[in-house]
RNA sequence: UGGCCUAUGGUGUAAUUGGUAACACACCGGUUUUUGGUACCGACAUUCAAGGUUCGAGUCCUUGUAGGCCAACCA
């Protein structure tokens, strides 16, 4: 209704003009194509966002193109988990499609290629046709095995598909410019002899179709209209091209829409790293429990350490689209998590770092329950009880003995506000030998009864602290991260390796104390503990130990001193 | 001694396509508050450089400068 003119990327820029130019929005098709040689991460979710975004805006399909053609690198267990964690984002896409599904089309196509001179076996090794490669500034130069006859090529890679020949003895290459400056088109590789067992083919094959070969054209078959990709790709274009405009003279009936490969700037974050590779070594060092370590920037780290679907839309959305290198700043992604969670997250209380309270004056063996809101900004949220008796837990750091104006919390002889509770004031406190403060002694006002409409209730306190009581309080293992890297941009140093910068400290586990409600919390579940941050229940939770992990802190000025 | 791509506040993204440079985050300050949270208000700060075209340039032209990508039988 509101025409806010929503001003269009330039990926949707160039769909209008397609748009514009004739092509039919039927025709609009996308697809997401990852390798599954690993977990997806946040940056995967850029690419996720777009094609998925712009079927939603468009109403158009979009596939799920598990691009399986290095049967060396790919495993099912990373299908499954890839497939789980766009789900989970909320996607789901039009067809689940395989690479691998189109081998035989593909096997087709390059016999014709073959055929029309366009292809051919060659039988050097990798050194040498690395060698007769070139460089970025000087031209590579032909191989002698280019101008082998058609009947030859055709009967060599028939036998490779046979598997007559051993690993590397033969390959297919296209037949293009070996002097070309873009080095993609100086006779790249299509097929290499491979004797692996593939997660779906089997031992079906022993040829492998190379990424080039296999990508546009399988976004050919797909009728894909724009493939969607990364920057790194853009001299992959006219390879792209080439490829499919000499493949469309093969299957222009069957398939009428060429498709067209466009290139979007990948997503950095501060302070972590983005590399599927990278990622795996962590796992493999034992840096991080797992790919879904909390600490991990990976989807399912993500949705461990309590993460949104609707958070990490909303930061895509925010992040844009364009073609330049960028680094997003991660506070951005605390800031759409902190937004979402501020709105749902019930609020509980939890101690995570004890000093006892004894309130001298409250009757010994006395209990009650007081009302606590759960969400103000939710009235739906409702209420919940809270018990209350004479010695209670608060921060450590929430009393002071003496402390300046700014210390707005308790110190000896002020008064200051229990949430939910009562107001007290600190009279005395006990220490140890070392001198450390074990027990503070307070001394509560009965009138200040939360939420009882008195007079003294309504009294104006700088100080509001959460607590629980003693008697009452159950125990939780509190999982508080920090980042796993201290520089922010840990992977862009020439002189340095990424690993020189992981945070030795990025996990603390405490013994905390948090209010009985929180007994039936189920995994997954999410709360804000007042005044700490937002924790969510993690999967090691069993029947006797409950497990949170912290979210993400709350923004807290006061910190920062 | 190559080819291609990109340059807008600290970070990212916009700018009706040549007409007042805006939005979000971060930072700083204030108001409200039973969370030092939230909400609200305010401040700071920007077109890579130099020329040129034009009444008018972030946008067009020229020349530079800086950064990124490209030499795996990986994707």
């Amino acid at each position: 209704m509101s025409e806010e003119k929503k001003s269009l990327n330039f990926l949707e820029q160039i769909i209008e003009e397609d748009l514009g130019n004739g092509m039919s929005k039927e025709n609009l098709r996308f697809r997401f194509p990852p390798e599954p040689n690993g977990y997806l991460h946040i940056g995967h979710t850029k690419a996720i966002g777009i094609s998925f975004g712009l079927g939603e805006t468009y109403n158009a399909p979009v596939n799920l193109r598990f691009d399986d053609t290095n049967p060396a690198k790919e495993e099912q267990e990373y299908v499954d988990a890839i497939k789980k964690d766009i789900s989970w984002l909320g996607y789901s896409w039009a067809n689940e499609c395989y690479s691998s599904d189109y081998f035989q089309q593909l096997f087709d196509w390059a016999i014709l290629l073959i055929k029309d001179g366009k292809a051919y076996v060659d039988s050097q090794s990798s050194e040498e046709m690395r060698a007769q490669k070139g460089t970025p500034t000087s031209v590579g130069t032909k191989s002698p095995f280019r101008t082998r006859s058609v009947e030859e090529n055709l009967e060599l890679f028939q036998g490779m598909k046979d598997g007559k020949f051993k690993e590397g003895e033969h390959t297919l290459r296209a037949k293009i410019d070996m002097e070309n400056p873009n080095m993609l088109l100086r006779d790249p590789l299509m097929y290499r002899i491979m004797y692996k067992t593939h997660h779906r083919t089997g031992d079906a094959w022993c040829i492998y179709p190379m990424y080039d070969w296999t990508h546009g054209e399988s976004d050919y078959i797909e009728q894909i209209s724009h493939s969607l990709c990364s920057l790194e790709f853009k001299p992959h274009r006219e390879l792209y091209n080439w490829f499919r405009d000499n493949v469309v003279a093969y299957g222009s009936l069957e398939y009428p829409n060429p498709p067209k490969q466009r290139e979007f700037s990948r997503l950095n974050l501060s302070y972590t790293i983005m590399s599927k590779r990278k990622l795996l070594t962590l796992v493999e060092n034992g840096n991080v429990a797992g790919w879904d370590d909390p600490r991990m920037p990976t989807i399912s780290g993500l949705r461990r350490r309590g993460y949104t679907p609707a958070s990490i839309k909303n930061f895509i959305e925010t992040v844009g689209v364009s073609k330049r290198e960028n680094v997003i700043d991660v506070a951005l992604l605390e800031f759409k998590i902190r937004e979402d969670l501020n709105k749902t997250a019930n609020r509980v209380m939890a101690v995570l770092n004890p000093i006892k309270v004894v309130i001298t004056n409250y009757p010994e063996g006395q209990e009650e329950f007081l009302t606590a809101e759960n969400n103000q900004e939710d009235e739906s949220a409702g209420f919940r009880e809270v018990p209350f008796s004479r010695e209670i837990y608060i921060e450590r750091e929430d009393f002071r003995e003496e402390a300046n104006k700014k210390f707005f919390r308790l110190k000896l002889g002020k008064e200051v506000r229990l949430k939910n509770a009562y107001f007290i004031t600190a009279n005395s406190c006990t220490k140890d030998t070392d001198g450390n403060v074990t027990e503070i002694q307070c001394t509560y006002d009965p009138l200040t009864k939360s939420g009882s409409g008195t007079e003294e209730s309504m009294r104006k306190v700088k100080g509001t602290l959460h607590w629980v009581s003693i008697k009452h309080a159950i125990k939780a293992e509190v999982r508080a991260y920090d980042r796993l890297f201290l520089d922010e941009s840990p992977d862009a140093h020439k002189d340095k390796d990424y690993m020189e910068f992981i945070n030795p400290d990025s996990l603390e586990v405490i013994a905390a104390f948090v209010e009985p409600s929180l007994q039936t919390a189920k995994i997954g579940e999410r709360f804000q503990f007042q005044r700490l941050g937002y924790f969510n229940v993690d999967d090691d939770t069993t029947a006797d130990n409950l497990v949170f992990n912290k979210t993400v802190g709350l923004r807290d000025s006061w910190a920062k001193k």
